[in-house]
This record gives C-alpha cells, structure tokens and sequence, in this order.
DNA sequence: ATTATCTATAGATCTATAGATAATGC
DNA sequence: ATTATCTATAGATCTATAGATAATGC
C-alpha cells in the first residue's frame, strides 16, 4: 500500500508564493478595516483593498469566523512571546510591570484585537488565551504580594481587567494610543503598596489642544482609508 | 400682513402623539444596535427592531449623522445633569471621585456612547462635549492639589482619559461591566498622594469562572438580539 | 500538471425616496 | 385638514459560489 506523497497541506503555509503574498496582504487589510469598522467589516472591501478577488478571500478564508480565527491565532502567537520575557524579571514587581505593559502595548498597538478577542470568545468558547497565562500570573502575583510590593487585596482578574481597559486606548486611536504608558503607570500606582515610592510618571498629560485634536482630528491611517474608498468610487 | 400662526416647529418635538413614540422607540432601538454593531448598524435594522417602516426612520432623521447628532444631544444633556451634584460636593477630592464616578457609570451604562462621540468627532468638529466642563474640572483638580489630596503631577486631561478608559468596560460587555466601581477605585489610589488612607476596594474580583463567564457568555441584550434577528429570517 | 486567481453572477440586504394610505388633532 | 406612516421600488453593495483563465513549481 502506497502511503499519500505530499504531507497533509497546511492551510495557512499554502505553497505557491503569489497565494502566501496574498494571503498576507488579505490578513493585513483585514486586521486594518476591522481595526476601523469592527468584526462586520466588508469582506469584499478587504479583498479590494488587498487587490484581490473575493474569491481568493474566499479560498483563504471560506467564512468569516475562519478569518477571524486566523486574525487571533496570529496574535495570540506574538501574545505568548512575551512570556520567557516576564519570566526573566528580576523580582515579582517587575515582572508585575512586565505584564501589564507588555499586554497593554501589544493591545494598543493593534485595535482590531478587541473585536477580535470578543467575537471569538462566541464562535469559540474553548479558546481562552488567557489560560496559558493564568496560573503563571498568579503565582507572579501572590509572590509580589508576599514581598509587599502589590497590595494584598488585589488579584491577577483585576490586573487582566486592567489591562484590557488600558488596551482600549488603542481602539479609541489617535492621540489617546501615546497616553497608555503614562495611565498604566497611574493605575501601578494605586496596585503598589502606598508606603513604596512611586517613580515619576513617564511623558505628559495631553494639552487641551492636543485633546482636541486627539478627540477631533482622524487617525493617519483613518484618513488614507477615507481617501482610498473614496478613490475607489 | 400676516404673521405664521404656528411657531415653527422643533424636528425633535413632533406634535402627534404616535409619531413622538416611534421617534423614541428608535432611538431606543438605535442605541441598542449602535452599541452591539457600532455607529455602522444598519438603519433598516433599526426600524425593523423599532416595529416602523424605513420611511418613519428617513423622516426622523434624513441621515445616519442626523441620528448620531440626536443620541449625541441626548447624552450630552444627561451628561449635564451631574454638574450640579459635583459642584455640592463638600471637598474638591470628593468633586474629583464624584466626577470620575458618575462620567464612567455614564459611559459603562451605555456602549453606544463611545462609537456615537467618536463618529460626532469626525461629523462636528466644534462640538466639544468636554468643553462645558473644562475650566470647571481644572479648577477643582488644582483645588485638590492645594488640599494635598491630588498628586501633583497628573492635571484634568490625565482624569479625562481616566474615565474614557474605564467608560470602555461597558464596550466589552458581561461581567467586565460590573468591575467599572472596583477598578476606579484602583485608579484613584493611583491618583490620591500616597500619605492619605486608601479606602477599601469596593467590590471584590471576578472568579477565574466569573471571568470565563464574562468573557465567553453573551450579554442578555445580545442574546436577545440574536434570537431577534433569527426569527426574523 | 497542479494550484490559485479572476470574472461573472445569483440572491440577500442595504440606503434612500416617491406615492398611496392611515392616524391624529383642531 | 394636516401630519405621519407604510408599501413598493431603484440602485448600490454585500456574501457566496461556479466556471473560465492564469501563474507556479516539479
């Protein structure tokens, strides 16, 4: 008996070089427009975008949840990356610091993670990527407790809720993307135990002009959109 | 020459006792869609969900920012409404937990706020729903300073992105809704200078069950939505 | 030869409006 | 009588697929 030649065809490493190129073209438009227009964004919109056809998003990603399970398992591997990093950190605290920066930054680097995280929590409960996580963090935890660094009435949910309210920042884009360091440091301030010194706040509050050009003006990125659908017409 | 016996008539008021209900019900509607769909949700939709022809929906508003404005004038004079409770506050820390307490409830109660204010951005530029409050909340935050109870180095713009950020819990639904008061206070610890007493966390954290819940579980509003749409089909 | 892409298209849904029909308030 | 609603419909856009055409890799 003659066993099968090829080795069962992995679909997200497909062979041909010009199906790679536009299999990561349609994953990079999508994570922009759904950065944009959330997890409904237009599929037809994406393949044009990534000068495509539909149907080669179609080949790619037959429904949509297939895209947005691709979109997450991409981001959950730069996710677990961070990891060894924390691990490295010289006392819990830091570690602590790690965690909670490293996520935030990786949260409001990429707005179309929420969306993504959220609808994929229903297509698939199972998957949970906070799970790798979890028993790591809250050993990390109760041991910066121990060393009265982090309060005591506090646990690794709140730090998990916490981050994700900072990663936010991101999808509300423009000027609000550069506050999280200096807002994640406000909010290690009150996690820290009050006797311990607290270091000086990184950067500066916005002005009110440039909250009002935050909060008014688009995203660089918003615009180029506007202007290539427009384009388009 | 004769005067118009009627005085013109405000779009927002209408007088017949039927259409002054549909117009309520879909902005009801409108909210409910725009917080699960963004400011994108399809208007047939609404009108669908609010028991009214399209035509009902154009007349009220004869386009999607027109509905946007109207949820935006809506929010902006509940909004309004705690400025009196935060003046009557006995110090200007209290003014600060008051106003941090009651612009996150606002914000976390309704998740169609945060898409319709950033879409009025972009649609109204010289509308600036922080405005009313601005000089007002600066001042109490530089009394908070003197009074020593505000750390030094954070100003009302730094409370602003607080707030959005915590605002952003109510985006993500579930259970992340209900820790809105318990990460606040985090955040105020951060806030408040370190000598002062921090009082008790309110509240407690989520289980790792709870947050499973939380994360995984859809909201009842988006339960009922689903099955809503389903048998429309 | 195989693998992938594109064009074309069916059917659904969306925005927006015109014209016929129904409900209110004086 | 006036005001508002609904039905019907045009045209655009969307999802999803079938079948013809082009590009790659052995």
């Amino acid at each position: 008996m003659t066993t099968s030649a090829r080795p069962p065809q992995d679909a997200s490493q497909p062979r041909r070089r010009d199906a790679r190129q536009n299999r990561e073209r349609l994953i990079d438009e999508a994570r922009s427009l759904i950065a944009e227009h959330g997890v409904d964004a237009s599929l037809e919109e994406i393949a044009r975008r990534a000068d495509v056809g539909v149907a080669t998003l179609y080949r790619n990603f037959p429904t949509r949840d297939d895209l947005v399970r691709a979109l997450y398992d991409i981001a959950l591997a730069e996710l677990f990356a961070v990891r060894g990093e924390i691990e490295a950190a010289p006392t819990a605290w830091a570690g602590v610091v790690l965690y909670t920066e490293r996520l935030a930054e990786w949260l409001v680097a990429d707005p179309s993670l929420p969306p993504i995280l959220k609808r994929m929590a229903t297509i698939d409960p199972t998957a949970r990527p906070s799970v790798e996580f979890e028993s790591f963090i809250a050993a990390l935890v109760s041991q910066a407790k121990k060393d009265g660094d982090l309060r005591p009435d506090v646990d690794s949910m709140d730090l998990a809720v916490l981050v994700t309210m900072i990663g936010s920042l991101g999808t509300l884009g423009g000027g609000y993307s550069g506050q999280w360091r200096r807002q994640l440091s406000l909010v290690l301030d009150g996690l820290r135990m009050p006797e311990k010194a607290r270091p000086k706040l990184p950067g500066r509050p916005l002005s009110v002009k440039e909250f009002q050009a935050t909060v008014h003006g688009l995203t660089r990125r918003a615009k180029r959109a506007a202007r290539g659908s427009r384009a388009a017409r």
